[in-house]
DNA sequence: AAATAAAATTAGGCAAGACTAATTTTATTT
DNA sequence: AAATAAAATTAGTCTTGCCTAATTTTATTT
């Protein structure tokens, strides 16, 4: 079995590579994890032993058949906690991620599965992401964005790609959620913002990194 | 806060304490974390500059009040996970102690007490022991074993002191849980095995060191 | 009390996983 | 293409928590 940073690792690996078409470099995971580069290396050279990893210095790090399917299962756990979390615990939306991110962890043949069954085997998790099922299928992703859409388009939010509190709490501020009837309104050629109406509401202006962190459905 | 390996020690050290009056010696705290006493030597220096236990080489180790206070607190988190697991997620008896092991350690300000409540406040563990409250007061724990009582006596399984899968499938085997009825018919003189009547049944004989790990009500 | 056994402690080491600083390699400018 | 900047890598260090081996202290026998 692998360590926890080894997972944590892995995770990284595997959110980057599903985020965005670009290449893993041992920088980005260093920005993403907040280590540093140096580290990055060690790990890569561990990981590349585990054959969890291929590293090649022009196509950067992709993770082998085994070590996708090994970080799916982390992301099936981190998904099925924050359910649980949110769900049986009462929780709020922003207090999940932190507490599911060593949960996550917790290592038993059988878990992952009986607390499937007890959440009722939930497609996606609070923030709109898909859960992935024991086999490691799951749902596609949502990924268009909300800055991504012309003005004039109705949508409904569907996931939240950052899930950091500070977002969560702004997006709590606004009165949105996952369901969120959102109008595109009209998009400032100067610096991205966006106007938006929300719920058919007034209107209000965000930025765009927050329509990029928005993931939604039309 | 405390690293896992504090935990454990802290733990270990609370358990020595509650099991037996006995000096609670570096070389007992190695034998029941399988570590070599020297790396106990190290960490008992490292909990006394917390101020969380006082080593007196006359006395043994003893948890100051806020030790016993964590510690207790890593108890309750351990129980109340090994409910959760019974009863919300149907394992067995015998599975429960190790997953709740790494679950103890899951720190997050809210997350026991919101279980608790989850739970419906359990007064006690699958194995029959006392949960303490948020506030570190708990039931009293049952003292006497079945190796204690005279021949002859009635009485009920209120808890087991032994939580490794070897005894509790001995157990399962037997058809002995927390609340099975046993009468004590007889104890041999030689090597103190005991005969014994179960729910009524007929007699098995079981060994003295099995008398000795259950706890009793009468 | 002296001899022996057991327990405690010190000293030195090791692996994991992080770091900094220095160097080499690769990319980007000019 | 040369100069510069950025990224990757190497080398060496640190902390945690464990280890073994050697030594000192404490208990137990004889």
């Amino acid at each position: 079995m692998h360590t926890l940073s080894e997972e944590n690792y892995l995770k990284c690996i595997y959110r980057l590579w599903q985020d965005r078409g670009e290449k893993i470099t041992p920088t980005a995971i260093a920005e993403w994890l907040g280590n540093n580069p140096a580290s990055v290396v060690d790990m890569i050279r561990k990981l590349t032993d585990k054959q969890l990893i291929i590293y090649d210095k022009k196509k950067g790090v992709e993770l082998t058949p085994q070590g996708q399917k090994d970080a799916t299962l982390i992301v099936r756990r981190h998904r099925l906690w924050e359910v649980f979390l949110l769900e049986k615990l009462g929780y709020h939306w922003d207090e999940i991620h932190d507490i599911a991110e060593d949960l996550e962890h917790i290592k038993d043949a059988t878990l992952a599965d009986r607390l499937d069954k007890f959440l009722g085997f939930p497609e996606y998790d609070p923030h709109g992401d898909p859960i992935p099922k024991a086999n490691g299928k799951m749902a596609k992703r949502h990924s268009i964005t909300l800055a991504d859409v012309k003005p004039g388009t109705h949508c409904r939010v569907a996931a939240v790609k950052d899930t950091t509190s500070a977002f969560l709490q702004y997006l709590q501020k606004l009165s949105i959620s996952i369901g969120t009837k959102i109008q595109l309104v009209e998009k400032i050629q100067f610096d991205g913002s966006l106007v938006i109406s929300i719920g058919g509401g007034e209107r209000t202006t965000v930025s765009q990194k927050f329509g990029e962190n928005i993931l939604i459905d039309m």
